[in-house]
DNA sequence: GTTAGTTAGTAAACACTACTAACGAAGTAA
DNA sequence: TTACTTCGTTAGTAGTGTTTACTAACTAAC
């Protein structure tokens, strides 16, 4: 460790106190960060010269003394890139501020085998047409990124991305099989055609990363990802879980419960991902709604299977929240799928499989940005590689 | 972050580096550590100044240019205290050495309501009778600590605790039914009596601790401590974690299975306690081997309560061990009651329940040295806190 | 209006830490 | 012997945070 480094760490730390407490004078971040006036106000230059923070004006002259200036973090000065993956129908980009706010939006339709795009409502400019490869995949994403960056009308922190499949801290995708990826260096690529940094996680991690960054998260949450499958990302300590493979989150194919279940893909019977998964819910939740168009409400099993699910999560789920003792279970997917019942379900099993101290502060919740929350926490992913703030 | 802090870890860095690698020359070091020679000599002459560090000899001239002088750890010269409180029939303490190797004992028996002291074997001194207040629980340990600081040879880097119960990382006990402590500020009570700096934390995270640091655990494990209960400790990313309220690892009182279960004294029905817990597997076991004194082998369901165990107890950890990919699962607890079929059943299930990717890679092993697990995992505590060794 | 006291921010000098450059010591290779 | 390699130290330099002392700007009170 070089002191270069050590004022980085400050620099870090000093723009974090900006960020979650909002305009602060040269004073009270001292006081804060347990700093000398005269560091922190040349740190603050520092800040200040490089654009990552500005001053706000100054503070109402209600106290003694001299009133300060206010500085802050520079929250619309600076724009971020945000790339969510993990969408089946169409890669999304947005171009967010500093507070992980979207100002800008851009997606790439995706064709694979078992699901065409043009029905329609979302049918874009002649893409061409055909399964995705893995090398036309990257080839949209850079595409993609290329739009953002003439999107943004600020300077450029960095480039964020969430990705399905499992993530190496190398930026390489290890596997994602619906983009058809195997050991892509997916962030030197980006990084090297746009010459931006670039940071990549797995978009359930990312998504784990803007509830905490950017939402109300705590420092110990799990965030479950339900789509095709299910996957969750976890931060306790206030940090990212990697794993010893660089495969955390990875519960799809865990079997829950001791009373069997259906056939996975997988081969095994009765995983997580044969319970809970977008496909199922919507299978479930199309026939607890009896359409007129529908022949068959068999309105025998269906409530059941959306309470079921609920439950299966659940039980999956208590033995790690007492084990690592979270504080906050937080659930995302699509809106049509996370259906109150559901999320019912879930905080129902969970604190009764509980003990009761946990009890208490346990919060179940749900995204209130699904369609948005990998792309913001693939942004929030920048603010913690660039700035250091978490 | 001011330059000493950097200067601590860089100690801490040159240390961890020595006493993970062995005996290196302050060259080795330096690319070790990616600093220049001269810092690290100056670093060097700090931890020998310090004791931390001493001289070994020489390297064997076999390469070319001066032979180097190497430097390791002072693993002798040096002595550290662990304690362990988990035991209900005595409080146990020992000296060891850098190494973690046990040098000197001490105990102090214990009575409590339900487990008299003086069968004959393990009668001791007149220490006063009747059931272990909380008051009284400090003084045996202050009493203890003062035996094992008269018992040590060598100079004490520090006092390490492992005791059962919920602690905060302030250093105060929030709850040890068992001790009869609620709110007990152990760490200061210990450090203004002693003098020294103390480390505490639960006795299953310092074992854990123990079997990353002193064993041949990796980064990411978790280990079970069966005793009365059952508990855990986890190891995240090379880190301890702790948890929202600092109660990571209670995972006795989660419902495990969706087939019912017992009864258990937190009211809830079929928590991973009464399936798995010293007692019960104790009972399990002495039914299985059918004794002549034995009046009644009901042999009916013996055997399979110690299978039963192991699967209930995978079937807990099982998403656990997924969610956060971990490489170990280490079983830790009385010998007689750690048997093979509970490990087998334990490692079948896991693997039975979790993906293939993980299944190559994961280890599910038992501590070697189940009752000096804890004050070498305390003593470990000691070393990450004044060496930042992990 | 004047003076005292408080708070914000800056300038200069100092202390600590790691770096670069250069060198002597102690061995091997020819 | 002579050249070369590697280890470790000495001397001097650059970066970082601190202490001390100062100015600026405002409130409180006489």
């Amino acid at each position: 460790m070089q002191p270069s480094h050590a004022r980085r760490q400050n620099l870090s730390l000093a723009l974090q106190a900006l960020y979650s407490s909002g305009p602060m004078s040269r004073a009270d971040l001292a006081r804060s960060l347990g700093l000398t006036k005269v560091t922190v106000s040349e740190l603050v230059t520092a800040l200040l010269d490089r654009g990552h923070a500005i001053e706000v004006g100054r503070s109402t002259p209600g106290r003694m003394g001299k009133p300060s200036i206010l500085v802050d973090v520079n929250r619309t000065g600076l724009q971020m890139i945000g790339l969510d993956l993990s969408d089946h129908r169409a890669l999304h980009g947005a171009v967010l501020d500093l507070d992980g706010t979207v100002v800008a939006r851009a997606q790439r339709p995706v064709l694979t085998d078992d699901s065409v795009i043009g029905d329609g409502s979302t049918a874009g400019p002649d893409y061409p047409a055909g399964p995705l490869g893995g090398e036309r995949a990257v080839d949209l994403v850079l595409e993609l990124v290329a739009e953002c960056l003439a999107l943004a009308t600020a300077p450029i922190l960095g480039i964020g991305i969430g990705t399905p499949g499992i993530v190496g801290s190398d930026g390489v995708v290890k596997t994602a099989p619906n983009l058809d990826w195997r050991d892509v260096p997916l962030r030197d690529i980006v990084a090297s055609a746009t010459n931006l940094p670039v940071s990549l996680c797995n978009d359930a991690d990312a998504a784990a990363h803007a509830d905490h960054t950017l939402g109300d998260g705590g420092d110990d949450l799990v965030l479950v990802k339900i789509g095709r499958g299910v996957g969750c990302g976890l931060i306790v300590g206030g940090r990212r879980v990697r794993g010893a493979h660089s495969a955390a989150g990875e519960i799809g194919h865990v079997v829950v419960g001791t009373d069997g279940g259906r056939r996975c893909r997988c081969g095994k019977v009765g995983c997580l991902e044969t319970w809970v998964s977008a496909p199922r819910l919507e299978q479930a939740i199309a026939a607890s709604t009896p359409d007129p168009a529908d022949a068959a409400p068999h309105a025998d099993d269906v409530p059941d299977a959306v309470t079921a699910a609920g439950e299966r999560l659940a039980i999956a789920l208590a033995p790690v929240v007492a084990a690592l003792d979270l504080a906050d279970v937080v659930l995302c997917g699509p809106a049509h799928v996370i259906v109150p019942a559901l999320v019912e379900s879930v905080e129902r099993t969970l604190r009764a499989r509980l003990f009761t101290v946990e009890n208490a502060t346990l919060r179940v919740r749900v995204v209130e940005d699904p369609n948005d929350i990998v792309v913001r926490g693939a942004a929030a992913l920048v603010l913690l590689d660039q700035l250091g703030v978490s």
